[in-house]
DNA sequence: TTATTTTATTATCAAATTGTTAAGCAAGGT
DNA sequence: ACCTTGCTTAACAATTTGATAATAAAATAA
């Protein structure tokens, strides 16, 4: 099951980026980073984690900037937020715990204890990403139905989106033209071959993006 | 609002327990206190509380001991647990939250921090039998048929009712017209296609919201 | 090079899907 | 019995989708 959990990791002092995520990637989960505000939320859009670590006093825009704008996008909804801080006095804590973060570390860090409040938290929310599929900042999700590119939603028609995610489901593979009929139109319809192609030039087109091969006299790959 | 949330404090200092006792209650919720492990145990059965708080050091058994018992009762396997104590080496915090606890506090007790901490719990753990739904501004209360946007009242028919409801349930996920049909209607009982359709209609034009997408030839999702 | 095969592109049309409205029925209340 | 309400359906409109044919372009083989 390829199915680690995504974690972002936003804080101005190197070291502390460096020491978390060490210690998180040992734990098996994946791991990206942004030094201030605005890179989080944009890392965010693209990466789209499970959680997000944020630190409070960062330039650009603090972490409770961040968790507000983050807790007003529908994509972010649901995700996990715990903020990290130097500041350790009780009205800043409640505040940040007011503004729709899950859970609030003191430095210095001990990383146990994060690793273990980071389980906690996961154990208590399930993340399916069962039906997620992520190459770069292409994201295909089949739950929702949706295609995002960095952040941007592309609209396809059913079939298109169908042969997309197949194709994407294994990303370097060739699916001849045969295995592509059986899985998207089953062996009952038939359909010409022409066919095929025409949603394969829809897809290139909506996704504008240079990432379906075609391999003559065989079939089509997909790779980013 | 009938649906006060219930804890169960388990310490062996008096003072903690009324202090406690009174920041909660004062924020609107249910307490009953235990003053050793043993009595914690046996309270939480006959009060079931949706969180309990836990001292470490207690005579009898201590709060470590008694989280790994209710973890093993059924009835306790999703209720809330968070430890609170005087020690606070990473070693037993990180042992703590291992043996199942969502939360670790240190004291000296921070009401304020502790109320932020537990609400922050309750945001994210629907427990109350997930009878009510909020997302933004639209609260769906499956016990009470209520449906309120903006705290206006909005009124549903019983299977548009049903509908929004399953659909809200998760947001952003598309249903199938089958799943739609299985879920409502159940597997008996057939009803036309364009049945789903105008009940969709008649919520729409009820919530005159845009909150119901069509994804054509597959379902309809929820999203606000 | 030329011929042949395979894929790309485009426009078009038929089929499938959904939206909308009104109307019929059944159940419950007055 | 009458009225109201909720559910379903029929009928039609509007929209979207998918498949194909026709043609161009590209790759491959002869």
């Amino acid at each position: 099951m390829e199915n680690k959990k995504k974690i972002l990791i936003a804080d101005d002092e190197p070291d502390i980026l460096e020491i978390l995520k060490f210690n998180l990637e040992a734990d098996g989960f994946v791991v990206e980073t942004a030094k201030d505000g605005n890179s989080a939320i944009e890392k965010a859009k693209s990466f789209l984690p499970d959680l997000i670590i944020l630190d409070i006093m960062m330039p650009g825009k603090n972490g409770i900037e961040v968790c507000n704008i983050l807790r007003q996008t529908p994509l972010f909804k649901n995700t996990l937020i715990i903020f990290l801080t130097a500041i350790s006095d009780d009205a800043s804590e409640v505040k940040g715990l007011e503004s729709g973060a899950d859970d609030y570390l003191t430095k210095p860090i001990r990383p146990k204890v994060l690793i273990s409040k980071v389980n906690a938290l996961f154990r208590r929310i399930p993340i399916d990403n069962s039906k997620k599929i992520q190459i770069g900042d292409l994201r295909i999700d089949r739950e929702r139905f949706i295609i995002v590119y960095k952040s941007e939603e592309i609209i396809l028609a059913r079939k298109e989106f169908e042969l997309l995610a197949l194709l994407a489901s294994k990303p370097g593979k060739v699916f001849l033209r045969n295995e592509i009929l059986n899985s998207i139109w089953g062996t009952e319809v038939i359909v010409g071959d022409r066919t095929i192609d025409v949603h394969i030039r829809k897809i290139r087109q909506k996704l504008n993006l240079d990432c379906i091969t075609t391999v003559k006299g065989v079939g089509y790959k997909f790779e980013l």
